[in-house]
RNA sequence: GGGCCUGUAGCUCAAUUUGGUCAGAGCAGAGCGCUCAUAACGCUUUGGUUGCAGGUUCGAGUCCUGCCGGGCCUACCA
């Protein structure tokens, strides 16, 4: 048995995720997860939200109220949408939890013990109407190289050059409008990452079996230009993590707060403690300090491709930096991202369909089943209704569902709802046995390498052999001559349903246990074909469970596909 | 501009690590079969000069060069 801690990229409070963020994060990483959990690993799965920075204190501000209240309200909207999507974390904490402000400061006093923290004067542009600094971004103006009217302070999206705020033409608050704004100085914290660039290299050249696309991103922070550049980890702004050297002032950083970017990681950390702070655990540090029973964890991330550098290089600076013994990544799954009919998932133009929107239209399995055998792993992938309603109706619907449905109501009609006893098994049952054998070692493989794709198509395939197996037993005809075989055909073929529920868990956990159910048998990963498969005895008794998977029909799908086709509102 | 990823049957993808039965699967299409089942299932089958053009090699989807298309990142959004 191993231990391994999961962490999924915390998602930002701002609002409702999307389905691509999902998919991108929270969704593998369950899968992967509960798999663990269903062969009998330990498992310490955690995510959070992540609270802090500008976008949320504007977000508040639209939405009327004060950040702290509009970040609690946010945290159980997402926590309430985790659940719907049956996302199995151990905790959903929150990164501005008492646990993450001790620990971001205890981080920052021994970077700075450590000799990695300096402290510099930087310009930056204060807006008088809006009475804050602004980032790069947030200032609009016309661009210097293309006269576009809407360029950025840190990027021209027109003519894609690279800017600077003071660069802009008419430089204006992108908040507020105004163009009162000036250059201010204010001094801030820099982490200086540049120290630790060899350390990092030589760390990241260890990961040979890493994705391509996290390791690929890291290197190119390591070595574009003059390297890996010292980050400032600080921030002018009212919501956020006070400044402290651990749990001491820092003169000077008065009023100023933790850059979301330094304070998120380490929320990882930090929800470990809160998970114990509910009452749910009762040791974290054996999970994330080596020498406190953490050395044999496994330690794996999931997260979308743009997270990659903080994950791989910022968190790791501040791990090694600290001179602590944290528990270190081990295994970086990375993701593409998910597009929408044409076009990307958009939260701030509201463009695509919505976690909550999602649940009010179908069960949470349509969505895990279809998001996580199409997970963009490889490349950028696309959703489309027509191939979701293709995909599910299939797969779902007739490959599974209706498996469960004609076997069970096959055995009510003929041998009544129990499994039946009588005759034995032959070379079909026996090669069956054999070839799921096979298959259920390939998908643990597959499992056990988080190749999603490839375990998906694997379970389909498993789903097919009982539908193949029917059709070549054909119990309907051997039972007008030879009832005891058509009991022993249907037995196992019945068995074939706890086996599915097993395996079938981690995809569809909610239609998992009730296939359970019916069978009257807990939901159990199974151990081996020829065991599992032997399970249910003759004299059990079942209940016939309603529709699996209700198919997706033609009026449903245009009916989303014109309901969804403009801006969420 | 630079870097990285990507382009394989109508569609979604596998095979690229280690060049050699590697050109495959699912869906869609066609034909046949079955009737237990959610008009579901099974079997068979039609589709590809692997974006284009060169090169290396006995042999390239796989390696090299150039070109074309798609995507991401480029450090103060997170």
């Amino acid at each position: 048995m191993a231990r391994v801690l999961i962490t999924s990229a915390i998602p930002y409070i701002n609002g409702i995720k999307h389905l691509g963020n999902l998919v991108g994060s929270q969704l593998p990483a369950d899968l992967y997860a509960r798999y663990l959990r269903g062969r009998g690993h330990e498992v310490l799965f955690l995510c959070a939200t992540d609270e802090h920075g500008t976008p949320a204190e504007l977000a508040a501000a639209k939405a009327g109220k004060p950040v702290a209240e509009y970040c609690a309200r946010m945290w159980a909207v997402q926590d309430e949408l985790g659940r719907g999507f049956r996302l199995s974390f151990d905790h959903f904490g929150r990164s501005s939890s008492p646990q993450n402000h001790a620990l971001t400061q205890h981080f920052a006093g021994r970077l700075a013990d450590a000799g990695l923290i300096e402290e510099a004067w930087e310009k930056q542009i204060y807006s008088k109407a809006d009475d804050r600094f602004l980032p790069d971004r947030y200032i609009e103006g016309t661009c210097p190289n293309c006269g576009y009217d809407k360029a950025r302070g840190d990027q021209c999206e027109s003519c894609t050059i690279q800017l600077t705020p003071t660069e802009l033409i008419e430089p204006r608050s992108a908040i507020s409008g105004s163009t009162d704004l000036e250059v201010r100085e204010t001094r801030h914290l820099h982490l200086k990452q540049s120290q630790l660039r060899m350390q990092l290299s030589d760390w990241i050249d260890s990961k040979t079996d890493w994705p391509v696309l996290t390791t690929s991103i890291a290197r190119k922070w390591l070595n574009d230009g003059d390297g890996l550049q010292d980050r400032g980890i600080t921030r002018d702004l009212d919501w956020g993590i006070p400044v402290k050297r651990g749990t001491e002032d820092w003169p000077g950083m008065e009023g100023k707060v933790f850059y979301v970017w330094f304070d998120a990681p380490i929320e990882y950390i930090a929800c470990a403690h809160e998970w114990v702070a509910a009452g749910k655990g009762d040791d974290w540090k054996r999970w994330w300090r080596t020498d406190q029973g953490a050395e044999d964890v496994r330690y794996v991330q999931f997260m979308g491709k743009d997270n990659v550098p903080f994950h791989t290089l910022s968190f790791p600076a501040t791990i090694l930096g600290s001179g602590e013994p944290w528990k270190l990544v081990d295994y970086i799954k990375s993701f593409n991202y998910l597009n929408y009919d044409g076009g990307q998932f958009s939260t701030s133009q509201g463009r695509g369909v919505f976690m909550d929107q999602a649940l009010e239209i179908l069960p949470s399995d349509y969505w895990r089943w279809w998001l996580l055998s199409h997970v963009p792993e490889t490349s950028d992938a696309e959703f489309t209704w027509e191939a979701f309603q293709q995909d599910v109706n299939k797969d779902l619907a007739d490959v599974l569902g209706n498996f469960v449905s004609r076997i069970t109501k096959f055995c009510r009609s003929k041998f009544g709802a129990v499994v039946p006893e009588g005759g034995f098994h032959g070379p079909r049952e026996q090669a069956l046995i054999t070839d799921l054998q096979t298959r259920l070692g390939r998908y643990q493989a597959h499992m056990d390498a988080i190749e999603i794709r490839k375990a998906a198509a694997e379970l389909r395939a498993i789903w097919v052999t009982g539908n193949e197996y029917l059709q070549s037993a054909a119990p309907w005809a051997a039972f007008k001559h030879d009832p005891q075989t058509a009991a022993a055909m249907t037995r196992f073929a019945l068995n074939l349903i706890p086996f599915y529920a097993g395996l079938s868990a981690p995809f569809i956990p909610d239609t998992a246990q009730a296939m359970a159910d019916a069978m009257g048998v807990p939901l159990a990963w199974p151990a081996c074909a020829e065991t599992a498969l032997t399970a249910l005895p003759a004299g059990h008794g079942f209940t016939v469970p309603d529709v699996l998977f209700t198919k997706i029909s033609n009026d449903q799908r245009k009916a989303w596909q014109a309901r969804f086709a403009g801006v969420r509102t």
